[in-house]
DNA sequence: ATGTTC
């Protein structure tokens, strides 16, 4: 492996390179999706990870290098990322039944005093408010308590084996959506860098990034107080967003923007995550790395794959690492499976292959928590 | 993804 996979396959096409071999699971649709959109005006570069995807307006798992600014390549959840956090607890402290129930406190977000202060220091006051902060949200969001299982490199992290973790998966809930929502119809042809529209958009989606990291900070603020812990952040690192990259935008979409050289890998409820470390070396992969396992079946057949009687769905709310589940959902619970996921470790493999990535760390889920409600 | 989707 040493290179990437690149094909060029007309002028017009933007550079296309793969950070994934064979052995990986890549569903075909992902892929054409990603050649196709390597096709679009001013596309100059184009990256695959192995947690590729197939996505409502273009593939999940991809950064693009665009002379312009393509909001769909952003998608709705603007601002989107992962945070890693140690928590000051000691594994023999955590008893999973009680930290379960516990966290149903997440339910209700952050308090308003303290989020109102979070908005402030962030300079957003004024800007965007303060509802929904600190709450999870659906989808594939979670808050999760994790075990480092091993450390593979003690060089880039003062974590220990048994340790205590958070990962928080979360965005910016409505603010995204409506942003991204309330465009017109011009961002179809894509925004191009100098337009008032690209302006505006962009002031919006920063003021949601940043939103989106408060956010996962009160997540985590709330779920270790609720543990009675506290949470140090290890890195938050953002995989829906478009920035300035040598002259020209680049867009992240379920790929990871690393924050000092490190970014969690989330694997899923079923399988470990880990802590990554991103030298950064290769210009092809965009300064980006994947987001997690990546899913391996889409929701909606899901439901063709998990048998709905009580039992099996009770099932999926306990792991095979021991862990817990809180997913009041019943739908999300079986379209969040651990089997809906490709493999992490999988992903890992072709990440080091390809030199993008090392393991500091593996991390084994403990209690993932979705939602309380829902329950059809 | 979504103060959601009859």
């Amino acid at each position: 492996m040493g290179n990437p996979i690149s094909g060029e396959r007309s002028a017009a096409c933007a550079r296309i390179s793969k950070f994934y071999n064979r052995a990986a699971w890549i569903d075909g649709r992902a892929e054409e999706q990603l050649e196709q959109v390597a096709g679009w005006p001013g596309m100059t570069a184009v990256a695959g990870f192995p947690d590729l995807h197939p996505g409502r307006f273009g593939p999940v798992g991809a950064a693009f290098l665009a002379d312009r600014i393509w909001p769909q390549l952003v998608g709705p959840d603007i601002g989107c990322g992962m945070a890693l956090f140690r928590l000051d607890l000691p594994r023999r402290r955590l008893k999973l039944d009680k930290a379960a129930r516990r966290l149903a406190v997440l339910e209700d977000g952050a308090d308003l005093h303290q989020a109102l202060a979070a908005l402030d220091a962030a300079g957003l006051t004024g800007l965007i408010g303060p509802e929904a902060l600190g709450t999870i949200g659906g989808g594939n969001h979670f808050c999760e308590v994790q075990v480092v299982g091993e450390v593979m490199d003690h060089t880039r992290t003062d974590l220990q084996k048994d340790d205590l973790c958070l990962l928080v998966h979360s965005g910016s809930r409505g603010r995204g959506a409506g942003i991204f929502q309330g465009l017109d119809d011009s961002w179809k042809q894509g925004f191009a860098a100098e337009s008032d529209a690209a302006a505006r958009y962009l002031a919006l989606h920063d003021a949601a990034t940043r939103w989106a990291r408060v956010n996962r900070a009160l997540i985590a603020s709330s779920a270790s107080e609720a543990l009675g812990s506290e949470a140090r952040l290890i890195c938050d690192t953002v995989h829906n967003h478009v920035v300035p990259h040598s002259d020209s935008w680049l867009h992240r979409k379920g790929a990871a923007c690393p924050e000092g050289g490190l970014v969690p890998l989330a694997g899923s409820r079923e399988a470990p995550s880990y802590l990554l470390e991103v030298p950064d070396t290769v210009s092809e992969a965009l300064g980006s790395v994947s987001h997690g396992a990546g899913r391996k079946y889409d929701r909606s057949s899901m439901h063709g794959r998990i048998r709905k009687t009580r039992s099996d769905l009770a099932a999926l709310t306990h792991t095979r690492f021991g862990g817990r589940v809180i997913c009041g959902d019943r739908d999300l619970l079986l379209e969040e499976a651990g089997q809906a996921y490709k493999d992490p470790e999988q992903v890992l493999q072709n990440l080091e292959g390809f030199g993008i990535a090392n393991a500091v760390a593996r991390l084994l889920p403990l209690v993932t928590f979705k939602t309380m409600g829902g329950a059809a």
